[in-house]
DNA sequence: CGGGCCCCTTGATCGGGATCAACGCCCGAG
DNA sequence: CTCGGGCGTTGATCCCGATCAAGGGGCCCG
């Protein structure tokens, strides 16, 4: 009996689902959102460490995250690894691998971590029977190679300080929009980590992350960090390009 | 009488494009080849300069390239650029566009180029009716990030050697792939444009070819390339963790 | 055919960030 | 509690590739 009301409080709905504005189920009215609850499977919580899915494997499933963080890399034959992203709730993973049905790179939950398991057999089904949900899955993936383009201009031309501006800036609204705090936060990703996705040294994060204390931008314990200075922060992180007016409405509005 | 057969000349169907096997026709059957050749607008060739779309432009068409090439960068405030890729005759282009309806990137000929427009609307009707279609379009795109992923891979962790020496060879793939010698092939971009896709100074890649026409690499003669020493190549890419594997197959076959 | 511009190359110097090295700190395991 | 190890910081040095500078050569234009 107990089990039970465990089992439901596990089997949370898309439609109870509080990122359905940033995940799938944006646009869909209630009985479309019903069917796609139909198909995902929604799993047991991974532990940090643990993989979500690794390079070579086949490919049977999307998944969607639900709470915690995951890294995704790619492992290269020498044993080092390139992040190429962190993903968030709502954000969904494994778009790569559409391509041969193998996963082309890897996914390790960097927390404890709970995803949305969507078999691509039956998303592609449903897909054509709501056009809607295509529409909001193409937008999705094509979402992705907007932020890897961003992404190829960071490391093809910017400097070690914007890069890691233009980071934490995208962390930061990536809090906003699930509706934690922009100005303080925990990183769950390690300083090796941060260094390898920005191409950079550890040790040139870590002084970085010293200089910008220095420099009154913010204050950083461990992995907590608060943004002291937005505008600066923002100032720098302008020289990558970055389109930082959302922002920048952001401060004036507070 | 004249223009007519002109028109009819240009009016190349999917059914007798070369490409249609790399491009969206594939696995296609006749049928429905010809309903995708109706959507097809195929238009007049576009010159070396002359723009294929520009970011902030209204998204209404995605693009296969048909002959010719094309350049896709993002521009920045300061007036620089990121190139983000080269696309060759089978590839499609604008699919960064879809998130917001609106271009996120410029899209230039290096050459005198021909295109085929697929008015998206037109398009996402047609996957919805053809899921042989769909799939093939999700597979494009799936692939389209795979290769951003191993982009990103060459800026963040790779020596410049190495990203001029995987650059050479994945083209030197992509132009086998279409019938092309993969040995002797003429560059569609400048010096310029290469160093600023692989991240580097204009001098440091003019010194590269130097140094592999020394090494006995390459041949370079203004933009002609002819690759002397494959495996030399192969060596020098696989620092890049890119898999090589169908490369040295093929050397070892002939 | 001649001039100018752009593309490319080559040389010299500089500097940002990698690398090497060492240490402190937190945390979990025993 | 103590020990050990991973994580993070800081300092010193080095080197790859950027930048500055200059010159050559091809191509398009008049």
């Amino acid at each position: 009996m107990n089990q039970i009301v465990n089992l439901k409080s596990l089997k949370t709905t898309c439609q109870a689902c509080s990122l359905s504005e940033l995940c799938l189920p944006r646009s869909l009215d209630d009985s479309e959102m019903v069917r796609l609850d139909d198909i995902v499977q929604r799993k047991r919580p991974i532990k940090k460490g643990e993989f979500l899915f690794q390079v070579g494997q086949p490919f049977r499933s999307l998944y969607a995250v639900r709470s915690g963080s995951v890294k995704v890399f790619l492992p290269t034959p020498s044993g080092e690894e390139q992040i190429v992203g962190f993903h968030m709730p709502g954000e969904l993973l494994g778009l790569d691998a559409m391509e041969h049905d193998t996963h082309s790179c890897s996914a390790v939950a960097l927390e404890t971590t709970t995803v949305c398991e969507l078999p691509y057999q039956n998303m592609q089904e449903l897909c054509h029977q709501i056009p809607g949900l295509n529409h909001q899955f193409m937008s999705l993936v094509s979402k992705e190679i907007g932020s890897e383009h961003e992404m190829l201009l960071m490391l093809g031309k910017k400097m070690a300080d914007v890069r890691l501006a233009a980071f934490l800036l995208n962390l930061s609204c990536r809090f906003r929009t699930r509706g934690f705090s922009p100005n303080e936060f925990n990183l769950s990703m390690s300083r090796h980590d941060i260094a390898n996705y920005l191409g950079l040294a550890v040790e040139t994060v870590s002084r970085l992350f010293t200089r910008f204390q220095e420099d009154g931008i913010l204050e950083v314990h461990r992995r907590l960090v608060t943004i002291r200075d937005m505008s600066k922060l923002v100032a720098l992180a302008e020289y990558a390009g970055i389109n930082c007016q959302h922002i920048k409405d952001m401060i004036s509005d507070s």
